[in-house]
DNA sequence: CGTGTTTGACCGGCGC
DNA sequence: GCGCCGGTCAAACACG
């Protein structure tokens, strides 16, 4: 949200407040007539009162709507502020991920119950760590990263419906995990090179873990397409895999749809690095569609608005 | 009949 | 070299 994207004073709105009373003024260029401006005399002393209720009322809620205005920029402030705290911090994580890409397979076998880090310490881990000891050389082109989708704990279908046609080619139970992983190749454009793998978290078994690997060579489905998508399984925004290797991660809460309007409290601070500016977007439709979503947000955020304007207005109609 | 899913077999990397 | 494990293949199967 940017503060450059509100309505500008090129907006040609008829919002003066005044309007109410224009029907009892007459036009500019008219005669007068007289017994018409000696009804509307006794109607000004009438209107006077009102008139100037109207206008304390309107001053207290400009008042209001300048307050409003203020703390949605501080909003604003502190949300770019805390986005570019985690985006250090990220940086610093993935310098130290390089350095110990060299861990050892057991070791991370045992650490993928912890990946799933819902204190937010841990779920920064990247899923290239998963394959490092296999195709070191590889892993630094392969574009990886993890989306956690919480569905509900009866949900036994491994499905992440992200927009992409996805064909699963194997299922798989793991040795860390009693719930089995499915791996999908992209069916959407053929030799499409992304994969996925879906499997549900050893911790917390409502939380599907779903890792993407690899760039699809096609554009991502449309809007109309994402919107075919079935209401069963967990569903998500279309994320790209065209993000850097140390694969940030996603979390996406789509049952509790009053919490945060389906985002987990951690998604603030995991927002996406710089250089991975799909998911930037995604996670900006996202908030936005979250607060959208939240009429106490609509409202303030139409008063600030229509405040701007009634400012505007009154601004200009003094001025002349 | 075409397409997608399931599932057991197979392969390759890694640790011991 | 052997066994374990994750990943992939492909035949069988299900479904519209």
């Amino acid at each position: 949200m940017d503060s450059s994207t509100w309505p500008g004073p090129s907006l040609d709105l008829n919002l003066n407040p005044f309007h109410h009373t224009s029907t009892k003024v007459p036009p500019k260029k008219e005669v007068f007539d007289k017994n018409y401006v000696a009804g509307f005399e006794e109607k000004v002393s009438f209107n006077k009162h009102e008139t100037a209720i109207l206008v304390e009322q309107l001053n207290r809620i400009s008042g209001e709507n300048k307050k409003l205005t203020e703390m949605l920029s501080a909003l604003c402030e502190n949300y770019n502020s805390l986005q570019k705290q985690y985006m250090d911090l990220m940086n610093k994580n993935a310098e130290n991920e390089l350095v110990s890409i060299s861990k050892k397979r057991k070791a991370e076998g045992e650490d993928f119950s912890n990946m799933i880090g819902f204190n937010g310490h841990t779920e920064c881990s990247s899923s290239d760590e998963d394959q490092s000891y296999k195709k070191p050389k590889e892993n630094l082109k392969a574009k990886t990263f993890r989306v956690y989708v919480r569905t509900s704990a009866s949900n036994s279908t491994l499905i992440v419906k992200d927009g992409y046609q996805w064909r699963k080619y194997g299922q798989k139970v793991t040795r860390d995990n009693p719930s089995p992983r499915a791996y999908f190749k992209c069916s959407f454009a053929p030799a499409c090179p992304v994969k996925k793998k879906v499997q549900k978290s050893a911790e917390d078994p409502s939380i599907l873990v779903a890792t993407y690997e690899g760039e699809h060579n096609h554009p991502p489905p449309s809007k109309s397409e994402l919107s075919l998508c079935p209401s069963h399984g967990a569903t998500l925004a279309s994320i790209p895999a065209s993000v850097q290797s140390t694969a940030p991660t996603v979390t996406l809460d789509m049952i509790q749809p009053s919490a945060g309007a389906g985002i987990l409290l951690d998604e603030a601070k995991k927002s996406v690095q710089a250089e991975a500016p799909g998911i930037q977007q995604i996670l900006v439709q996202q908030m936005a569609s979250s607060l959208t979503r939240d009429p106490n947000f609509t409202a303030a955020l139409a008063a600030a608005i229509s405040g701007r304007f009634v400012d505007q207005a009154r601004t200009e109609k003094w001025s002349n």
